[in-house]
DNA sequence: CGTGGGATG
DNA sequence: CATCACACG
């Protein structure tokens, strides 16, 4: 999920990351140092004080193959999750690398790619433990073509990982991003009810201002439009939480997502993008919900939950 | 301009560089050491005596972007001819890189690039002096929208360089290749009446079987059908010359291309695919036409023409 | 196997 | 500014 140039939509006023930082550098021809985002130590108890007994990593990584080779795989062993989830594969089943198939502390792998176009979208889950059941795409044949989520069950909560649809240059795929955060909220509502669930993943929004560098900038441009910021919205008001958010009510410049262009990462011109929402059935169990952006191998970095389950 | 796999019209019995590659390796387990063609020393003298006084230089780069970034250029300045012939440099006149835009070395640069397709053939003439007159393409609409010929006048010859049409993997281009090496043949008679020719680049065919390492099991294959060979054979016999093989009758092993595939290059499994060919009015003034075998940056090596005129 | 473009982000 | 699939060789 990144952004490009200005588009036809929005040539007359939008202004996003590249073209509010050609206009600084003409401004100021000093660059200013990057406001950096340091992730705090984990916290690794509840606010009742009961441990974190699940550690959930979530990571789009911008293409499997690539992300391996750029040492994607020795920072999981480091951070050691029960579960991985990962976004954005872009890789065929049969095309994986042994690196990840034969991974001995992820016995039960999970993949769903897209049907359609090879090397697009795709997501995986890798777990220590067995789930007790797991399925793939929310039930809806028009969404369930292009490898975006897989919904593991555990004892006492539902992992979902999801990769949500880039509403695209120019907003083409808006109309299209409106149906499935519909459908796809329905879906969770309904998980929700058998059991409280973690969604974990690249939900492709930045929900408020303080989610972005450049709010001002993005408001016709895909992830913070107004239509996908209330899709959240949305969900938040279904009885979900942004656990991040709900930790650090006030924490800004905290991004998972820097376009590769202009060296948006060094100067930490960032969207938060990816997410931990869970049910506030859990918030008591909620440890932590780390932001890991020193990791590098992705355009997106990883993050983190500690959870008392 | 190079091999794939075996390909449907030939699997039957057809035998390329890579099947028999592998068929070799099954049978013998020590690979055997490669016949390399050691260039032997320039020859700056006609037979009559005189000295050279042209240099010319022919290479099919493979995209010269990246053939630039493998230092190819500073091959050139080494080797230092009066006229650099490119072929295949996939790139249109816009997207050359500064460096060799730019090079003093050569201030008369001329480019032929491919009309529809971005990125597809192309070919240059860079020269030390001016020519007389530079005309693009053999006049005829249907071969002259790929960027593969460009011709200067010179006081005393044309040069004509040339990237002559893939016949393609399965021959589906083969048809077009007979049209085009009649068409090609006719501009090339015609030019020859006004005043003689040198014609150098990518032909993209091994003349006789002494040109490539595989010829049995090439027979059916782009670059050594019958066709192709016949195509050559009727520019020999409308009074040009093959200047290397003119040189050097019986001279084995001698290639200017090695598909990147299986190791060719390091195993000298490789074909001779660029000439100089030339009136044979221009042969007592024939110095030596060389094979730069050790120079690295694409699939192709360089070859250098030195002339007295 | 390696180059280029094009779609996508 | 990266990823990937694809065309071409």
């Amino acid at each position: 999920m990144k952004r490009g140039k200005k588009s036809e939509v929005d040539a007359a006023e939008g202004e996003q990351d590249n073209a509010a930082a050609a206009k600084k550098a003409k401004k100021t021809k000093e660059p200013e140092a990057p406001i950096l985002y340091d992730d705090p130590p984990d916290k690794i108890y509840s606010q009742d004080g009961r441990p974190a007994t699940t550690k959930i990593t979530s990571w789009n990584v911008d293409g499997l193959r690539a992300w391996v080779k750029k040492k994607g795989l020795e920072w999981v062993r480091e951070e050691a999750p029960d579960v991985l989830c990962l976004q954005e594969t872009k890789c065929a089943e049969k095309s994986l690398p042994a690196e990840i198939t034969s991974m001995p502390e992820f016995p039960h792998k999970f993949w769903s790619g897209s049907v359609e176009k090879e090397g697009y979208s795709g997501v995986a889950m890798l777990c220590r433990t067995q789930p007790l059941n797991v399925t793939y795409g929310i039930g809806k044949e028009e969404h369930d073509k292009e490898g975006r989520v897989i919904t593991a069950e555990f004892p006492s909560f539902f992992l979902v990982t999801a990769y949500v649809p880039n509403a695209g240059k120019g907003l083409v795929r808006l109309d299209y991003r409106k149906t499935w955060d519909t459908d796809f909220l329905a879906y969770l509502s309904e998980l929700d009810r058998r059991k409280p669930l973690v969604l974990c993943g690249d939900l492709n929004v930045a929900h408020q201002e303080v989610d972005l560098k450049n709010p001002k900038g993005n408001k016709k441009n895909a992830g913070f439009t107004p239509e996908e910021r209330e899709g959240f919205t949305q969900l938040m008001e279904a009885g979900f939480a942004d656990s991040f958010r709900h930790l650090y009510p006030d924490q800004a410049n905290a991004y998972t997502f820097w376009t590769y262009m202009m060296n948006s990462r060094a100067k930490n011109v960032g969207w938060r993008l990816d997410y931990f929402v869970m049910s506030e059935a859990l918030l008591p169990g909620l440890c932590d919900s780390k932001i890991r952006n020193q990791a590098l191998g992705s355009d997106h970095c990883p993050i983190t939950l500690h959870l008392a389950v």
